[in-house]
DNA sequence: CCCTTTCTTGAACTGTAGGTACAAAATTTC
DNA sequence: GAAATTTTGTACCTACAGTTCAAGAAAGGG
């Protein structure tokens, strides 16, 4: 019983969680969010608590959604090295697969705080852990299926694809550059 | 003839760049600066005109120096990918090189100022382009020498070298885990 | 020895981010 | 239709970052 919400508080964090992207935590300020969102203040404050338990659930979100992007990946099928193209152009979020050039959200927010959050940190440490891992189950596919020397360390070249991937996103986010971003993506697909 | 100041501005600009360097430039608070500088709020603005004009010093001394150890690289002897290892270790900051884990002055701000900044992304870029120089140079002189195959494109390598150099200084910052970065590392020399 | 000049200092001012309180309105169930 | 419950938006509050300023202190010139 009782009045309905009059917007779908889903929706609601997905507009927070663009917002964010693209302007970082500090720089969104709640007045920004409401005329975003399109909902008064006090709903703001009465659903979400603060703008920081919001922007937890923004943060979520967007590590689930990314989450789902990296796990596609390992169910696909075709040439391994073909795959791990695709995957650098999304995970990377180049210019060819976001026109805004955000970057990465987690990161973005992870380098914004600084090291003084916990519980931020972990979880794009977990982030790390988690892509990490994808790369290199991919990488030891590749192996079996003799399009990746067996002799190299799976674990070593994972560790360097994430590095490289982070260096992507963060220069995706600095700068304007696609030729240098692709050049990086062939010269690593190359060099397996 | 005035009174002399009582503080060397230089030592000041060194002092609000480790400052920033580690707390980012939003938690550097003007209270904080003249707190560790030792000095008036009135004599920071007089000497420095606002906190934005301090960074900026603080930034152009901290690319100043950054600038003549990449140089200092250049001008190395001895097996290429012996130096380039040292690089990696020097460049990305890395636990090893510095225990503080403060990654880059240069990056970290200009992710946290975002792409709104002009004056920043373009020092920044600027930054790249000469690191990513340096590699490129230091690569071609390891093909001349033998060490390193000459059919594979010297730009490329430089592309990714930076890529992978940023991410790491990425990660030095976010997280605490000498043993990935070393991994890095050492599969990278060994792709080579 | 005073006067000018330049610096120093800390208190006061300004703007804004982030959050709270409240009164009017709206929608549901009984 | 009335009660109950929750919405909405405005107005307000607090804290602090960033800056300015007036009064005073240390140097040199006349």
């Amino acid at each position: 019983m009782g009045r309905p919400k009059q917007f779908d508080p889903d929706v609601a964090v997905e507009q927070a969680m663009q917002m964010f992207w693209r302007q970082g935590y500090g720089a969104t300020t709640p007045q920004c969010l409401i005329d975003t969102l399109g909902i008064g203040k006090g709903s703001l404050y009465n659903t979400f608590g603060s703008k920081r338990q919001l922007f937890d659930l923004a943060l979520r979100r967007y590590l689930d959604l990314q989450n789902s992007a990296v796990t596609e990946l390992l169910e696909g099928s075709g040439p391994v090295k073909e795959r791990l193209r695709k995957a650098l152009l999304v995970v990377a979020e180049t210019d060819l697969a976001d026109p805004d050039r955000r970057g990465c959200l987690a990161l973005n927010t992870a380098m914004e705080f600084g090291r003084t959050d916990e519980s931020m940190t972990a979880q794009v440490q977990d982030m790390f852990d988690r892509i990490e891992g994808a790369f290199r189950a991919l990488i030891e596919e590749g192996q079996r299926a003799g399009e990746i020397d067996p002799g190299r360390d799976a674990k070593g070249l994972a560790s360097l694809l994430l590095s490289t991937v982070n260096g992507m996103r963060l220069m995706a986010r600095v700068e304007s550059r696609p030729d240098r971003l692709i050049r990086v993506i062939d010269t690593t697909i190359d060099l397996l």
